[in-house]
DNA sequence: ATCTCAGTTTAGAATTATTCTAAAGTATTG
DNA sequence: CAATACTTTAGAATAATTCTAAACTGAGAT
């Protein structure tokens, strides 16, 4: 069976055409920044487009499931992350180009305390360049 | 003179009655994070309102001038932090809620080399949190 | 003080990423 | 195959932000 269907299934996602399309791409082992306007115009080259509502859709459903890892860096568009290991990101302000930080380049060897009741779900470093 | 039309000066800003208004409020020492919008509705009880759209510069202008530091977190809205001494952030995504935390809480002990050509200007923690 | 003008403010329109809606389509289960 | 719950979709709606162009104002020159 093709890998992506099994990834679906796994997850509780019914491997539809659509679903399927898109995880074939973003799941084929090669890491990848993808925003749901890019993903859109890419996949409308292919044989079967796929709705702009469905990009989206799929997109939240895979962070939900957490195959793709969300990043908000401005406010004009969310990049979704293949590579769901613990690492961050350069982002590149000028060429709105967001790269990879191999987690070893980074250590954080102190860190506060969550306050009262709360619990650490996320830590993301984001080291923003200039020329 | 009041404290924040020196202020302006310092910075090549006209201390019009609406820059004075919103700096009076940003810059009498407490710390804060705020939006444009929470910063125009603010504003709407004074004597004298602000346009949103001069919300919008006087924010922007402040920023580039370095007395305001702009962190965006989701795509919905951008903070504003009148904290620009170097520190890092806590976000409840629940309660949309930003916190600082104090610098001597996070030691990043390590950090990668800027790409070719680039170099950093700013490096931004973001802690998620959950309950 | 008054004049002049570049800098500033403003209301409302425009933009744009994202979300919503509700109708049509489809995978799965029995 | 039928029933049903899940999906997709086009297009409308939403909402934060930016733009526009006309009116206004602060600051230096006179």
């Amino acid at each position: 069976m093709n890998m992506t269907k099994k990834i679906l299934r796994a997850n509780d996602l019914r491997p539809t055409k659509q679903r399927v399309l898109i995880g074939d791409y973003l799941f084929d082992g090669i890491d990848k920044h993808v925003t749901a306007e890019s993903l859109f115009k890419k996949l409308l080259n292919e044989k079967r487009g796929v709705s702009l509502a469905t990009v989206y859709n799929t997109l939240h459903e895979f962070c939900k499931k957490e195959l793709l890892n969300k990043i908000t860096i401005d406010t004009d568009k969310v990049y979704f992350d293949t590579n769901i290991s613990s690492h961050h990101h350069f982002f590149s302000d000028k060429e709105k180009l967001l790269l990879d930080i191999r987690s070893q380049d980074v250590i954080i060897s102190s860190m506060p305390v969550a306050p009262k009741g709360k619990k650490i779900k996320k830590v993301e470093l984001i080291i923003h360049l200039e020329d």
